[in-house]
DNA sequence: GCCATTACAAACCGATCATTCTGAAACACG
DNA sequence: CGTGTTTCAGAATGATCGGTTTGTAATGGC
C-alpha cells in the first residue's frame, strides 16, 4: 500500500553507532550519519526524531549487547575466578572499534544529549555489581586471596576492566593486555 | 610604544583547558572560548592561530603539569611501591574536573587537531615506563608479590590509573577509590 | 491502470560554526 | 601633546550545522 523503506532499522543503528564511536556525538555530523548509514534525512529525522534520538537508539542499543554480553557471562555457574578472567579477556572485542561506547559517554557528559549519561552510569553499575557477586563466591570457594575488602576488589575489577579499554585506545596490543590481565589474575588468586 | 594586553597567556590556555576538558574539542565552542577565557577573537587568533593552536597549547601545558606531578612521585628514591601508591592517590586531583585531559584526547582520536593524539600516547607511554620502573625497583627490594611478570605488573598498575580517572567521572567516590586503591596494594604487597 | 500512501532524494531554512576584518581605544615615545 | 603601534570589541564572512519542506518514485488495493 506504499513504498517499502530501502533501510532495516537495526542496521541503520549499527552503522551510527560505529561514527558515534569514533566521533563522538559532536563531531558524528548529520551529513556524515546520512552518508555512513544510508538513511537519507527525511527518513532518519521520521525514524529516530532527529541526531539525539538517533545517539540514543545506537547507545542503548549498544548497551544492551555490552550487559547481555557481561549477564551470560559473569552469571555463569559456579560464579567465581573462572568468570572473572573470561569476561576480562573478551574485552579485546572493543579494540576493533574505538574504545567502549560506555566509556566514551561518560567521557563526554556534557555534550551527549540529556539522559545518556545516567544511562551509562547504570550499566556501569551493573557491570560493578556482576563482578562483587562473582568475587563474593570466589571468596566463599577459597579462591581468592585474602587480605583485602571484597567490595574494594569489586570496584579494582571494574576499573582495570575501564583501564583496559583506554588501552585499547592508546595503542597496547591484544598480547600486553592479555599479560595485564594474567597479572591481575595471579595476584587475585589464593595461593 | 602599543596598548598593553589585558591577558596573561598561562591564564588564558588555563581557562581554554578547562573548558576542552568539559566540552571536548569540538564541544567547546569559539565563542564559548572567547566567553570563558576572556580573551578576544582577534588576540585570540593572534596569540594561538586559532582553535587547534589553543587546543595544543591547553595539551602541551597540562601534559607539562601531568608529567611533572608524575617524575616528582615516581623518581623519589627509593622506587618502590610506596611512590606507586602515593601517585595513585594523588590522581584524585582530577576529580574537581572532568577526568583526565590525557584520557579525553585519547578517546577523540578522530575530532582532536592533529598531532594531539600522539602527545597523548606518548605521555601515557612515559608514565607506564615510570610505573615500571618503580615496580622493577620494588622486586628487588622484595617488597612484591611473586607469581606475575613485572611488565605485565606494570601495564596493570597504568590501568588501574587510568581506570580509576574513569571512575571519577562515573561517580565514583574518593572514598570508594581509596579502597580500589588499597585492595590494588594490598594484593601487590609481599607477604 | 488509477489512487492513496509511504519512502526517497535533494533543495531549502535559520542558526551557528570558525575565521577574518574594521575601527575605536590605550599605551610608549618623541 | 601628537604619532605609531598594538590590543580591544564587535561586526562582517562564507561554510556548515541540525532540521524542514518539497516534489518524485515506488508500492498495494481497487
Amino acid at each position: 500500500m506504499a513504498r517499502p523503506r530501502l533501510y532495516v532499522r537495526d542496521e541503520v543503528i549499527d552503522k551510527a553507532m560505529e561514527l558515534f564511536w569514533r566521533q563522538g556525538y559532536e563531531g558524528a555530523h548529520l551529513q556524515a550519519l546520512v552518508e555512513h548509514t544510508g538513511l537519507n534525512r527525511f527518513s532518519l529525522y521520521k525514524e529516530f526524531g532527529g541526531k539525539a534520538g538517533l545517539f540514543e537508539a545506537a547507545l542503548e542499543r549498544f548497551l544492551g549487547f555490552l550487559l547481555a554480553q557481561y549477564r551470560q557471562v559473569l552469571t555463569q555457574a559456579p560464579l567465581g575466578l573462572e568468570n572473572i578472567e573470561a569476561v576480562l579477556k573478551s574485552l579485546q572485542y572493543g579494540s576493533q572499534y574505538y574504545g567502549c561506547f560506555m566509556l566514551n559517554t561518560l567521557t563526554q557528559k556534557d555534550t551527549v544529549p540529556p539522559g545518556a549519561f545516567e544511562k551509562a552510569v547504570a550499566a556501569s553499575e551493573e557491570i560493578e555489581a556482576l563482578y562483587h557477586g562473582n568475587l563474593v563466591n570466589a571468596a566463599a570457594r577459597g579462591q581468592v586471596n585474602a587480605g583485602a575488602s571484597l567490595s574494594g576488589l569489586g570496584k579494582m575489577l571494574q576499573t582495570l576492566d575501564q583501564g583496559l579499554h583506554i588501552q585499547g585506545l592508546a595503542g597496547t596490543s591484544d598480547a600486553q593486555k592479555d599479560r595485564v590481565i594474567a597479572a591481575a589474575m595471579s595476584l587475585l588468586r589464593a595461593t
